[in-house]
DNA sequence: CCAAAAGTGTTGGTTTTACACCCATGG
DNA sequence: CCATGGGTGTAAAACCAACACTTTTGG
């Protein structure tokens, strides 16, 4: 703490790793970067920190100009400090899993900013560590995904339990044994069953579920990963 | 990212919770603040990241300068970015759960630097928000003491099997039944039996332990919180 | 011989896994 | 009437929680 006047100065940014899932499989957001560092490679969303703004949000300012959003669900990885992660000088960069649920198509200024979804496993070179981040993003999100109700921030709010079964088995790279499922996440007691019915293709009606509540929580119980 | 060449720039410091076990009581190391802001307070050891300095360098630099050191392991607890957290201006610390093996008297620069143990769970006022990021330590060496073996870090590197429990039932604060403790901490095969006993007082002497890998490793199979 | 901490197994209850068939619909 | 995904229960195995007495030592 020599000299507490000129010490500590650097750069702050913030990063997002934005989990969707499109297509049946699921999705990492990132950026083709249009100039240097790393020009034409794919990075993740994020910029700089202003004055005066905190960093959560930072990240939804950030976000905004990407995507329409209704809501977003923000939790922080941690900070990416390393003196020699960006060449331009040092940056620190504190990272957060975004979570924003579907039917959010990308804004259109999206498309300009040269954003896309790619699939968060084949992740070939990103810029910066990004790489590193999105993979703690991903073991984040398999941690709480067992450990919380964060599945209401992925799905949107009338879903069956397949889907449900079904994110569970794309986060956790995993295949459940569906009786197994159903049986323990109605035992959490954290669903509603609806009256109504999805009606869709040539086969039996699936019942539509909704979450009881849909603020974030820690379960008591954990939903163990089966099978 | 309007303004690359501005924008960003805040002051960046580090702090470390420091853990020990102490007198049969879980303690954590603080400083008594000898000048504005919070001045007479209590604080985490911690202060701001030299340019070319990584953050774990900058954490090992500010507490060598408090205790006698053999190894320090730290874990990252994430990034205090609130705008108004610090009085002085906006300085965003991260902040690290550090634990030092015993034995370690504090330096004697220590007490100079009005560095002491204070134990972790009354805890008054502190400056900043210090007690925000004790509970969170708090929380995540409960959980690492459960999902790896990070008892290493703590311990003397030769213990009898009634010491690690204690260190379990402090951290958890709870009391663990002994049978139980031992058949799941020997089932998890990383102890060593040594040929030595510890003869201590007036009772049956206690089988001398150490751990096979000292390096931190995550368990498969988690020591479950018991009874 | 007393006090103090070390050491050691069994049982009943609960939880978890594995597993296969019928149902409702659209084409 | 066929193909498709939706929906449901049970039995065997694994795991967990609760519990009390004997051993070794020093004083």
């Amino acid at each position: 703490m020599a000299n507490e006047k000129a010490e500590g100065y650097m750069r702050v940014a913030v990063d997002a790793v934005v989990f969707s899932v499109i297509h049946e499989d699921l999705k990492v957001l990132l950026i083709r970067r249009n100039k240097p560092p790393f020009k034409g490679k794919l990075a993740l969303p994020g910029g700089f920190v202003e004055e005066n703004e905190e960093l959560e949000g930072a990240v939804k300012r950030e976000l905004t100009e990407e995507t329409n959003i209704s809501r977003i669900y923000l939790h922080q990885l941690g900070a990416y400090g390393e003196v020699k992660r960006d060449p331009r000088g040092r940056v620190l960069s504190v990272a957060y899993l975004a979570l924003i649920s579907p039917g959010q198509e990308l804004a259109s200024t999206a498309d300009a900013l040269g954003a896309e979804w790619h699939s968060a496993d084949d992740l070939r070179e990103l810029a910066f560590d990004h790489k590193r981040i999105i993979e703690d993003a991903l073991n984040e999100l398999r941690f709480e995904i067992q450990a919380t109700n964060v599945a209401v921030q992925i799905l949107p709010s009338k879903f069956t339990l397949s889907e449900l079964q079904h994110l569970y088995e794309l986060v956790l790279k995993k295949d459940l044994d569906k009786r197994n499922f159903r049986r323990r996440i109605k035992e959490l007691g954290i669903l509603k069953k609806l009256n109504e019915a999805k009606m869709e293709g040539a086969h039996r009606p699936a019942q539509l579920y909704t979450f009881k509540d849909k603020d974030y929580q820690p379960l008591k119980d954990r939903i163990q990963v089966f099978t």
